[in-house]
DNA sequence: AATGATAATTATCAATTGATAAGTAATAAG
DNA sequence: CTTATTACTTATCAATTGATAATTATCATT
């Protein structure tokens, strides 16, 4: 198989997952916050907790800017600031109460919306989905 | 197997993927571009031609935005516009030659930081990611 | 031909996000 | 102990993006 041809096929797939989670996720955002704070809370969510320049790296935000938000977001009560144990420069950030409900409700809304799309499915069928995850999990899609 | 525990296990697939693609492509874009720019040259370029409503729709932008937005993409000459041919009120939209240019040079870098992360392949590998992306695709994942 | 609906555009203002300079407190290194 | 570095914060201004109202051109219906 030829690399480039399967490269091809690889970026086809983000594509599609994109613009099929963008669907799924669209109307399902809280209006209370902005789309760029949802992704924040997404990634404490996944994360448990992270220091602040983490979540400036990974989600690509200049660390003031990262600052600004978690702000906000301490002050709407969605997450938890603690000063690292063992390096107090360092603030470990986790959600709190109202955040993880935020976020649940969130995906509740979502999973409504997924199983609308992919009807029902059989035990055999959410195996072979399981394990096709997990092989471009463990081969492709490294997560950090 | 129970439904909710396949949802979390999609979810939490999303998540490492959308993680991992942000890592592949942070350093990718063209900076003569905003980054609301270069999804829709994206969308643009998987899609090969599209009207500005399905822009709109797809990327979750208000027409008259997305009509902004591809103004100033059609004044770089990074698309092409033309009147529908049945519907004169529709604009086709496709990408221009330097447009696909400029995609292809993000899609190589892209590609490098690609091959980094994953490391060799052997064939039978890449086939069983090529069958387990079919899968989800088939299954999870509908392109529209 | 008149009316209504659709696709897109222009214009305007508000909100979000980005970039950068300067500062503080804690830790690390010499 | 002094200096440098790290992690973060504050403040400010510019750029991007969002929301909305009004308008134009084309098409569909009657």
């Amino acid at each position: 198989m030829d690399k480039n041809q399967f490269f091809q096929a690889v970026i086809n797939f983000i594509g599609n997952m994109h613009s099929s989670t963008h669907f799924l996720t669209k109307d399902a955002r809280s209006n209370k916050i902005t789309p760029q704070q949802h992704s924040i809370l997404e990634y404490i969510f996944f994360s448990k907790a992270v220091t602040t320049s983490q979540v400036a790296d990974c989600l690509n935000i200049s660390l003031p800017n990262a600052s600004r938000e978690l702000k906000k977001l301490f002050k709407l009560d969605l997450i938890e600031r603690q000063s690292h144990v063992k390096d107090r420069r360092k603030t470990t950030i986790s959600l709190s109460e109202p955040g993880q409900n935020l976020m649940l409700r969130t995906f509740e809304r979502i999973q409504k919306n997924f199983w609308n799309q992919a009807g029902e499915l059989s035990g055999d069928e959410m195996k072979s989905i399981i394990s096709s995850m997990d092989v471009l999990e463990k081969k492709v899609f490294f997560p950090n």
